[in-house]
RNA sequence: GGAGGGGUACCCAAGCGGUCAACGGGAACAGACUGUAAAUCUGUCGGCUCUGCCUUCGAAGGUUCGAAUCCUUCCCCCUCCA
């Protein structure tokens, strides 16, 4: 279908959602070597789930020997992407917004290489923002933005067109910062090709246009699709929340075991998206997956790929070992090693004072439960165990037997919740 | 600036003087079943010193035996008009 190998596997991976001009993009990326670039908003400390494809993206484009430039928003992350957003967006300050610049940069930079001759580039929207006056703004760029189509646009239309909700000025406004991103970005680095979500369809093309009338050349844009699950809800979120990119938000063991949660009907889909394994590779695990009547073999490769792509081999290894630890069944047979190890590892746990062994404080001290109603709902729901026996007495105080080498005890609510309790 | 509508628990959304910690739906969590899957069924879903007590319905006052529900002031959001 597609000339550019590249451009055919991310096909086959299901990850071409929108493409401007596919034909003359194609024979282009299989011509000569482009620089394309992806924009990621400070919107929070921390990269989440959300973001990881778009990073794959440039890296897919810089392994086939394209020249990747990662923007940091911090301009436009002050004025916030209205794009499918239900509400208007709370402001944050500028310090703020620096501070997660400088984190979001480093966490995209280990995704690419920064050597050879089609070395990665980091940019920052705020350098030619920042010193921008409103007159220019409004005379260079705003002049070329009819707010006739930008109304149309379907990223807005529920903001407009809901009772309850309307959109200020200041975020109808995105698209333009946006739009001129791309023409800026062609004019300093030749950049012609820009990536990024679905919902970022509007804000690429008003990109594409104001490329071509301020500098007469064709640019083009490539989405990726929404994430979905089969069941309707939510990718990306967890009972704790988002998933995020940071080990300190995250850990790779939470980070490992969610991708190993992952439902039979996604997971063949999430291998194409967010590892490297060729699509064939893949389909023979699927094949293989069916034919076996057992347990599926992919999640497991899936949470390891991912895993060692975000944080690293040595991180990876630590999660299994927690996870195998944990979830053979034999947490008897551990080891006083084995249980050092598994506090160094990052599973998650808390140091408790020797002298309360209170059940109930110490679920709430492990962040196993909210507050003591919740743990006492736990405890006579029959959902928590104490180094893998189950307890069902409210007022149960963990014993000295129930120390392991008279310093540790695995806590477990629900089936996959653990909290290693260090006493000190 | 004017007119109208609205702010209820994670989200949506009822309630409009007592029977309201607040209907219903979603999400979430737990139990059963399983494969640390999905689907299904059941339960939970403000807090605590938990058969009771305490704090919540934008904020602060007030009326009342009693308020999320009535009154006053203030804050915020939306729509239309200027």
């Amino acid at each position: 279908m597609y000339q550019t190998p590249l451009l055919q596997d991310l096909h086959e991976r299901g990850l071409i959602a929108q493409l401007t001009d596919a034909a003359t993009l194609d024979q282009m990326l299989q011509q000569e070597k482009v620089t394309l670039y992806c924009g990621f908003d400070p919107t929070a400390d921390s990269l989440h789930l959300g973001h990881l494809v778009p990073v794959l993206i440039l890296k897919r484009f810089q392994e086939a020997g394209h020249k990747p430039i990662a923007l940091v928003g911090g301009a436009t992350g002050m004025i916030g992407d209205p794009s499918f957003k239900a509400a208007e967006r709370k402001l944050n300050t500028p310090d703020v917004i620096a501070g997660w610049v400088d984190k979001i940069r480093g966490q995209v930079a280990p995704f690419l290489s920064f050597e050879g001759d089609n070395a990665a580039l980091m940019a920052n929207n705020h350098d030619w923002f920042g010193s921008m006056n409103c007159l220019d703004f409004l005379r260079d760029i705003g002049k070329h933005f009819s707010v006739n189509t930008m109304i149309k646009r379907e990223a807005v239309q529920q903001r407009l067109v809901r009772e309850d909700q309307g959109i200020s000025y200041t975020e109808f406004s995105y698209a333009l910062l946006q739009g001129y991103d791309f023409a800026e970005l062609y004019k300093r680095h030749g950049c012609v090709l820009q990536v990024g979500g679905s919902d970022q369809w509007g804000n690429i093309t008003a990109g594409t246009d104001l490329t071509r009338r301020l500098h007469h050349v064709q640019a083009y844009g490539l989405t990726v699709p929404l994430i979905t699950k089969a069941d309707g809800t939510k990718f990306g979120k967890t009972e704790s929340g988002a998933v995020w990119l940071d080990p300190k938000k995250t850990s790779p063991y939470a980070f490992y075991q969610f991708w190993l949660n992952t439902a039979d009907a996604d997971v063949y889909k999430f291998l194409k998206f967010f590892t490297f394994l060729p699509v064939a590779r893949i389909n023979e695990i699927e094949a293989t997956d069916k034919a076996s009547g057992q347990k599926p073999e992919a999640q497991r490769i899936l949470a390891e790929e991912a895993t060692r792509l975000v944080h690293g081999e040595v991180a990876l290894m630590a999660a299994r070992r927690i996870t195998e630890s944990l979830f053979s069944g034999q947490l008897a047979d551990l080891t006083e090693n084995d249980l050092e190890q598994l506090a160094q590892d990052g599973m998650p746990g808390v140091a408790l004072e020797s002298a309360n062994g209170s059940l109930i404080d110490a679920l709430v001290a492990a962040g196993l439960a909210k507050s003591k109603s919740e743990a006492r709902t736990f405890i006579q729901g029959g959902s928590v165990t104490l180094n893998g026996h189950k307890v069902e007495a409210l007022d149960h105080v963990v014993g000295g037997d129930e120390r392991l080498y008279g310093r540790f005890t695995i806590l477990r609510r629900g089936k996959k919740n653990y909290g290693l309790i260090s006493w000190q």
